[in-house]
DNA sequence: TGCTGGATTCACT
DNA sequence: GTGAATCCAGCAC
């Protein structure tokens, strides 16, 4: 198992590094339970030039840490109810981030079922940017965590996603971006049962 | 100090 | 298919 070394995630292509993330394995050890899950969906996002990022254009104390040098965890919360994971990416002071839509459960399972109110592992566990924070019990707590020295980290299971295999789109609740709403900077597994389930009328 | 709206989810019909 | 839940950051005053 190859954890992930901070020049995976300071590479300057944002995008480049949402492909690569696919096939790689998020880990996380909280309260000392250990779960692990294979990333299925990621989006990417550019703090310089790309209104739908949460850093463009303006920078406060919420998205001071994607400003941080790559490999720090930025999580925030959306409509009040739900934690988004998301993985800053880039030099420091350039704001890049892969957000973290679909996981594949793979270890601590039964945690993770737990976590979510469910009986079986099937897709709802965890096909939502919402539903990865809570299935891996990421909260609001791991906000500026370091994922190359801490209990919260990517390891690389050799899995390797070939090119025809990722599924590009456009990215989705964005829409007060304008045309950078239309970017395909959204990136699948295809086939994946754990994808979110409106990829077939979103492309 | 107060208002507004969002990178969503889930229960219910 | 639809609507309610829910809270904080950002901005206006």
């Amino acid at each position: 198992m190859n954890k992930l070394k901070r020049e995976f995630y300071t590479r300057n292509d944002v995008v480049e590094i949402s492909r690569d993330l696919l096939g790689k394995v998020l880990v996380t050890k909280v309260n000392g339970i250990i779960t692990k899950a294979k990333i299925v969906e990621t989006e990417a996002y550019c703090g310089r030039n790309d209104r739908a990022a949460h850093s463009f254009q303006k920078r406060t104390p919420r998205t001071e840490v994607m400003y941080d040098t790559g490999g720090k965890v930025y999580t925030y919360l959306c409509y009040g109810i739900h934690t988004l994971f998301n993985i800053v990416t880039n030099e420091k002071d350039l704001a890049d981030a892969v957000l973290v839509r679909a996981v594949e459960p793979i270890e601590g399972i039964d945690a993770v079922l737990k976590r979510r109110n469910q009986s079986t592992l099937k897709r709802m566990v965890s096909d939502g940017p919402g539903k990865v924070s809570k299935a891996m019990d990421i909260s609001l707590d791991h906000y500026g965590l370091d994922l190359v020295d801490n209990d919260i980290f990517i390891e690389d299971h050799g899995v390797d996603i070939n090119e025809k295999e990722i599924i590009e789109s456009h990215r989705v609740g964005v829409d007060y971006a304008g045309e950078d709403a239309l970017r395909n900077w959204r990136f699948r597994v295809k086939g994946n049962p754990f994808i979110g389930k409106d990829y077939v009328a979103k492309i």
